[in-house]
DNA sequence: TGTAAATAACTGACTGGTCAGTTAGTTAGT
DNA sequence: ACTAACTAACTGACCAGTCAGTTATTTACA
């Protein structure tokens, strides 16, 4: 009754199976977070069945984990180690980190990883602690100790470099809760080019040396 | 065989009962999560049986809600709307703005439930939507408006107004999620009032206006 | 002022459904 | 014919929500 055609069920592609299903996961998880999200829908997604699943991954849990890890490798030590060593102006260093700091939240795929590990830090510690380790614990004392070290060169205004940290990549943050989480964007879309134009012109005035800091 | 003296199994105290099922589930949620957290677990944090809580609220859903409404009621109307009709120089209203924000990000109990909603809004739309309707479309709007109104007055620097109140409140945003989250703290505690400080001296000189804007 | 009836507050066992993880068996490729 | 890759049916644990019954407190009446 049926025909002979052979349709074959499923292809054997081991190689590719571990990058369907990570995306399956992060689209999932990004959308019904990662409580709502059964396995069974990511295998689904992925064009398998869930048995499948657990042949490359040993639990939920390692989903949210490998996802982690996959961007978390991917950004490690581009930005953060060129800034420990070097004396001078930091504000271009600066510019350009919000640069590639941008770039990642243009890529909704990529800003998607951080919002999911703050959503699951308190119910996974472990993961939170691998994304403290990796970005975190590097990101933010590379942009103190470049802070520290244009106010002792006189470069900028005597401020709290570890204080200063969150002025800097704050409102990259607030942005993207904003858009991401209540989906409130400013007029005419996320506007990230401007975002960081606007903020740099404050923040670069704002750091600007007064009389006093060149003694 | 056993004693006669009555220890009462329970006292019937309908009116404190809401607020001391909500303040449980604040507590739970915030420490497991949401998803992971149980109503018996609730209920026992309570002092009380799972069908109580059931007395009180509807479902596990309208917990989460009622904690929201409770908080943003009690915010509601005060700062933001003083904002509205302001002329003048924006810098001493955001200043008091600031300290109102600092004020409740000291108290864990308070600082608590927008990190919840934020963690809880993909799979709680509502929530995020009363959230949204109740705080952010009140106080953005408003430090838009503060903030224009300083620009055309030549009270501050021409900046875009909209996209500088990720600027403005960012930081906030930056230091709560870092240290509630991640667990990480500027050296010595949480330094809210250094941050504002900190932050202050940087966006008002960042903020001053340059000859051209007193056009 | 004592006590019995009425009611409000609360308990805890139960149910129905869901889902992470397992495994026995099937299919694709070589 | 062999086996790696995959499927789908199954299991066991868990938990939101329900409800029949119990206990505390108030009310009514002697």
């Amino acid at each position: 009754m049926s025909r002979k055609t052979k349709q074959p069920k499923f292809k054997r592609r081991a190689d590719e199976r571990p990058k369907e299903v990570l995306d399956a996961a992060l689209t999932l998880f990004t959308k019904q977070g990662y409580a709502k999200t059964t396995v069974d829908q990511i295998a689904r997604e992925a064009g398998l069945s869930k048995g499948t699943v657990y042949l490359y991954f040993a639990s939920k849990e390692a989903l949210l984990e490998g996802l982690v890890t996959r961007t978390v490798v991917s950004v490690t030590g581009s930005v953060f180690d060129a800034m420990h060593g070097y004396r001078g102006d930091p504000r271009p260093v600066i510019a350009r980190f919000m640069q590639t700091i941008t770039a990642l939240m243009g890529d909704p795929m990529k800003s998607a990883v951080p919002l999911l590990v703050f959503r699951e830090a308190p119910a996974a510690p472990a993961i939170a602690a691998l994304y403290r380790k990796a970005v975190l614990n590097r990101a933010l004392p590379a942009i103190t100790a470049l802070l520290a070290q244009g106010v002792s060169g006189g470069y900028i205004r005597d401020i709290d470099p570890e204080l200063t940290t969150r002025t800097v990549i704050g409102p990259f943050v607030a942005h993207l809760i904003l858009s991401a989480i209540f989906d409130i964007e400013p007029e005419g879309g996320l506007q990230l080019d401007r975002l960081v134009e606007n903020h740099l012109t404050i923040l670069f005035a704002g750091l600007e040396p007064v009389g006093k800091d060149r003694a």
